[in-house]
DNA sequence: TCTTATACTTCGGAGTCCAAAGCTATAGAG
DNA sequence: CTCTATAGCTTTGGACTCCGAAGTATAAGA
């Protein structure tokens, strides 16, 4: 309580911190967040409809925010070609692909598990 | 649209369905889900007030809430001391555990990022 | 003129998150 | 006997997030 050193956060009690996971895994702890990333990086691309087929229980605005707040992460790249009628493709960038790597032994056990 | 054969779900178009996920990944879709496991796992077991201070910017009533669907979802066990002021001990299942060691690299990849 | 197609955005209601205050029980202080 | 302290929550009401359904934009084709 009385030594309080200049860096070290108030919640490293024992020389863990989880205040910096604020970032990515706050993108992630959203509905049907690790389950897109999932799904994208299992296709070089995907466009919007074909996200809804893969995640028929997620509405619209949900898929098109969780896409928002992924580009704005970082996590994937979004490719407009400008044709009637529009076409839009989603891909993975290397960061998103480093979470997809790491998110799918997590997915697959708990798709066992059921 | 035409064939629907018995088994097969809706959204599994090129051999992947993402709908058995929603149990334990929607469990972990929630604000300080992942962190919660991760500070239960790093310890063999934990008091209410113990897990507040490793995670100072979540709510009393958010802990309290993720703390009951662990339960629920069977990842976590809830050990009560009849004692005065009383105790309580929270530690992860086995299952909770499988799901700690599957999102440790993630949380820790995501950490490093920052 | 009306329909078709894609990729969204907007809407109102229901559910989730927050901080702060309240609740339970009993031991010990005054 | 009343007052305070303690641990582990629950309750409250306001802000934010999720939902399905409906609407928006564009231009080619019937």
């Amino acid at each position: 309580m009385a030594d309080t050193t200049a860096d070290a956060p108030v919640c490293d009690i024992d020389g863990t911190c989880y205040c910096p996971l604020t970032g990515v895994i706050d993108t992630l702890s959203r509905k049907y967040a690790m389950q897109l990333v999932s799904i994208i990086g299992a296709h070089d691309s995907l466009r919007f409809a074909e996200i809804e087929e893969h995640l028929p229980t997620a509405s619209t605005s949900t898929i098109s925010k969780r896409l928002d707040e992924f580009e704005e992460a970082g996590l994937i790249s979004r490719t407009q070609y400008n044709e009637i009628p529009p076409r839009v493709e989603y891909s993975l960038t290397d960061d998103g692909d480093e979470v997809r790597t790491r998110l799918e032994p997590l997915l697959e056990w708990a798709s066992a598990a059921e």
